[in-house]
RNA sequence: GCGAAAGUGGCGGAAUUGGUAGACGCACUGGAUUUAGGUUCCAGCGCCCCACGGCGUGGGGGUUCGAGUCCCCCCUUUCGCACCA
């Protein structure tokens, strides 16, 4: 064992032996529990950013831990490889997206491997490769044959200037990011997958997924909106003849205080009002601007205009103005709202616009509303003014309400979802093509399974538009049904589509007679999926879609694919700025900037520059720390260990240089620290038995910081604490008695070494250790005997750390138990047990307070009853004092924790 | 705008079930060793006060013997909003 830590050699080594050992590789074996545990895939954006490292080091740790405990885990990896970035990347770099994410595969490949990840590679998958997406457009065919998939109409943003259309992220400010041009809603024809069909699994299977965030549970719960409401039917005639207008709503109960109702710009009654009203025509293409972005769409200025026309009140027949207004949105629930100012905000602020009547018909249950009404209210309460239904409740007008409108055929009872289906149809290049043939004679048909996959042509130039679009070889084809002239769809799909199975793929991923096999079963569910909190609803969401999808044509028996989920923060770190001339911010990257007597300033000039706060790593603001900096620096267990230890996982991390260098500090003190005992020589095991005091109390912080570390890991996933436990163990162990001697001054230091074993010297260099156990020797009084034992315990303690730190950081601890256990193999070591025989207390001390504040301690036997807490707090000379002669009125006993007395 | 979280020393964070607020680390201060600097080691470190003691977990109220933790109102920040991944 070398005396200094050298990550750059260890590290390369520790990586090299377990590739050549294939220690990470997995297979079936049903002799074992299995553990899946997967982190979310990267994008190859490039290179690693700090995000990929914090979510790989967390798997990373809940792997290596699993499989010390025993079990037979797999841990696999691969690429999320089509998108939008390539595509821009082609454009600026005027290379290929297939070459330009082939080449980013390969370096994201080697920094992977500088981490030290667990990881069986010989899994790893590409979603662009053709073996991958064949079987996506194999289920997609299936998919569409059993009526899952479906196509129809969809609003898009389009960017009038460049004739294409734009991601939401490509609109800024309402224009098209290159062309600056104003961006148009457009309708096109794309492909959906009835998601709503599997709302109401979706929904009730939250329950059950109990190793899932709460947060993360409730936001889908919401995202899928089931809501119980009443179907209204307001006919375009007088005394209901002719057509209806249906609206949906919640608040049945407010029927009577409708003023007005609202329709979408796309409503088929707002496009025929337009027909003989320009003015209106003018304000429903106006309502075409801007991007389809649903928080754009909420927080623009609430706009309508009047039609003309007038619908008729389902129960009182009177007329009611049908208004366009720019926040209903069509491909919500009916495309129409029925407005009630006096009971709904946005209906509120909308009448208050345009001077509709605002007319009030709940009151609270108790007391009367302060007419006119200053805002809506819109809390449940009493009906007035609702003809027979006056004097209900609100739940009970609802119920009423909605029977009497079924009865009269004018709606009634309905169960609505916000949740809408997917589409997946997009107009870009790189991505998996659309497996649909567009035959003239036979419509939409499915590229039949012997013709599969549908193969993206990868040699290409990009500019405006998808190449394949403008590809005959690519789209001409013929139909597969009656043979005739044909095209071939040019639309991708979404790349959730691809994210949406890759966990079930790594289980098979050579298999090329099919999507899954059995194997896939012997692995799922994910035991432990890992991820950014950013994939809480979309990406989660259509994963667990998918796997319903693949369970009901019988490729997966379980119901659900992710069984335990843990969401992580955010990577953090300040950012730097200069004002340029004009006001422009330059942004600095934190690598280039030092902090000089409390103000930042550039190292390259030394002048200062201004902190813009905290925020995202990201290019914007270019405070991104590069992780291979930091690996080249300090190693991969320093970054690691660092990232394990700033923050808990699912909190932000914020990125810290000084850190960083504390937990480099750490890994140098450790190995210093082993190093020392490996130099003391041959020590025996300690065999049980009574231990002085001292050694007894470290001993048992011993197991009770192995207990806490593997209930911190297992259970809590608090790698933090996990680490600061540690931290504290060794800080115990370095004031064990007789220890700092040894460890910096040696033997001629005074009265301390005169306690010392003299069949243990300290280390001297260029001595050999071999040979120097103390438990051999001849030392047999009591000073030596301890000495020994110390040692003894040390070793056991020394062995634990290692142990338990070798998750978190395994290239060091690989050498270090091999040091202090030779011929130990760190791949196979299981995870420390805890002596429940060291546990055991004596006397235990408990918090004295008088009346709720803290006065003082007192000791207690561990199994003392009540009265005797009690009667031992009452005497205490620190309750005396703070009870001023006053009787106890009270005493509250927390076993095992306190006492507390009220006077 | 809607949905979901978070807010604790100079900083990152700990306090797991309503029971010692500030573990562990960073920064800082003093000391030792070495000294060119650094490294390493020891000690101190929430605020006010000479002290006794008091105050203190974004702000305001409440429940309780006891609140960082539970309830109500408010403020700020972060994430998501269906074509970024």
């Amino acid at each position: 064992m070398d005396a200094i830590y050298r990550p750059e050699i260890i590290e390369p080594e520790g990586q090299q032996h377990w590739e050549e050992k294939q220690a990470f590789r997995a297979s079936e074996d049903s002799t074992k529990l299995k553990y899946y545990c997967l982190s979310m895939f990267p994008y190859p954006s490039g290179k690693l950013h700090m995000g990929h490292v914090r979510n790989y080091t967390i798997g990373d740790v809940l792997a290596r831990y699993h499989r010390m405990k025993g079990y037979n885990v797999l841990q696999p990896m691969g690429w999320d490889a089509f998108g939008l970035p390539a595509e821009n990347a082609a454009i600026a770099n005027d290379v290929a997206p297939a070459g330009w994410t082939y080449a980013n595969i390969d370096y994201m490949k080697k920094q992977l491997k500088s981490l030290g990840l667990a990881i069986d590679w010989s899994r790893e998958l590409a979603t662009c490769k053709p073996d991958y997406y064949r079987w996506e457009q194999w289920l997609f065919t299936r998919l569409f044959e059993k009526g899952v998939i479906y196509k129809k109409m969809a609003t898009v943003n389009w960017d009038p200037v460049d004739h294409t259309v734009l991601a939401n992220e490509q609109v800024i400010d309402g224009r098209g990011w290159r062309s600056g041009a104003l961006v148009e809603k457009r309708d096109i024809p794309m492909y959906f997958f009835r998601i709503t069909d599997y709302a109401e699994e979706l929904l009730s299977e939250l329950d059950n997924l109990t190793g899932w965030p709460e947060r993360v549970k409730t936001m889908q719960k919401n995202w899928i909106g089931k809501s119980f409401g009443v179907e209204i039917h307001f006919p375009l005639q007088p005394q209901g003849k002719g057509d209806v207008l249906k609206v949906f709503t919640t608040r049945a109960d407010t029927l009577f205080g409708v003023t007005y109702v609202a329709v979408a710009a796309e409503h088929p009654l707002a496009q025929q009002a337009a027909g003989h009203n320009p003015a209106l025509a003018e304000f429903i293409a106006e309502c075409k601007q801007g991007s389809v972005a649903e928080a754009d769409m909420a927080t623009m200025e609430k706009k309508g205009m009047d039609t003309g026309l007038k619908v008729y009140h389902p129960f009182t027949n009177e007329p009611i103005p049908v208004y366009v207004a720019n926040y209903v949105l069509m491909g919500y629930g009916e495309g129409a709202v029925m407005a009630v100012p006096a009971h709904d905000e946005r209906d509120f602020a909308f009448a208050g616009k345009y001077a509709l009547p605002i007319k009030a018909v709940v009151k609270p249950a108790e007391g009367d509303l302060e007419l006119p009404l200053q805002a809506a209210y819109t809390e449940h309460g009493v009906l007035f003014d609702s003809g027979d239904f006056s004097g209900r409740t609100s739940e009970d007008a609802i119920e009423k309400i909605a029977l009497v409108l079924k009865n009269l055929g004018m709606g009634g009872r309905r169960t609505t979802y916000r949740l809408r289906d997917w589409g997946i149809s997009r107009q870009r290049y790189w991505g998996c093509p659309i497996p649909i043939i567009h035959c003239p004679a036979c419509g939409d048909v499915p590229v039949p399974e012997d013709q599969l996959p549908v193969v993206l042509p990868e040699d290409v130039k990009i500019d405006v538009g998808s190449p394949i679009k403008k590809m005959p070889a690519f789209y001409e084809c013929t139909c597969p049904k009656c043979g005739g002239r044909a095209e071939r769809e040019t639309d991708t799909m979404d790349t959730f589509v691809e994210s949406s199975w890759y966990y079930a793929r790594y289980a098979c991923p050579d298999l090329d007679t099919g999507m899954l096999d059995g194997r896939a079963n012997y692995w799922l569910p994910v035991d432990q999926y890992i991820g950014g909190i950013e994939h809480a609803i979309l990406h989660l969401l259509y994963a667990r879609f998918f796997h319903k999808l693949m369970r009901d044509v019988g490729l997966v028996s379980t119901n659900e694919p992710f069984a335990n989920l843990l969401t992580q923060g955010m990577v953090i770190a300040e950012t730097y700025y200069r004002e340029q001339p004009g006001g422009k911010k330059q942004w600095l990257n934190p690598a280039d900037v030092e902090v000089v007597d409390g103000t930042p300033v550039l190292t390259a000039d030394g002048k200062p520059v201004i902190a813009g706060g905290t925020e995202k790593m990201s290019k914007s603001k270019n405070n991104g720390v590069d992780p291979q900096a930091i690996i080249d620096k300090y190693g991969a267990d320093t970054a690691r260990l660092f990232m394990m230890f700033a923050a808990p996982p699912e909190q932000s991390l914020e990125w810290s240089d000084a850190g960083v260098e504390g937990a480099h500090r750490f890994l140098k003190r450790l190995w210093k620290t082993v190093y020392d005992q490996v130099q003391g020589g041959e020590v025996s095991a300690y065999a049980g038995g009574e231990l002085p005091e001292a050694l007894a109390g470290f001993r048992r912080q011993l197991h009770q910081t192995i207990a806490k570390v593997t209930d911190d890991i297992e259970r809590r996933k608090q790698f933090n604490t996990a680490i600061a436990a540690i931290m504290e163990l060794m800080n115990a162990m370095a004031k064990l008695e007789g220890d700092r001697e040894a460890q910096s001054r040696g033997p001629a230091c005074g009265d301390a070494t005169a306690e010392r074993d003299a069949g243990a010297p300290p280390a001297v260099a260029g001595i050999p250790s071999a040979g120097l156990s103390p438990s051999g020797g001849p030392s047999t009084d009591a000073p030596g005997r301890q000495d020994s034992l110390t040692r003894s315990i040390k070793q056991e303690a020394m062995e634990a750390i290692v142990l338990m730190l070798a998750p978190i950081v395994p290239h060091i601890c690989r050498v270090l138990i091999k040091a202090l256990k030779p011929g130990a193999c760190l791949v196979g070591s299981p995870w420390p047990a805890v002596d429940e025989a060291a546990l055991v207390q004596n006397e235990i001390e408990l918090m004295l307070q008088v009346n709720g504040k803290l006065r003082g301690k007192i000791k207690v036997a561990a199994d003392a009853a009540k009265d005797a807490v009690e009667a031992s707090a009452l005497a205490s000379p620190e309750a005396q004092k703070h009870m001023e002669g006053r009787p106890a009125k009270k005493i509250v006993v927390v076993p095992g924790r306190l006492v507390n007395i009220v006077v």
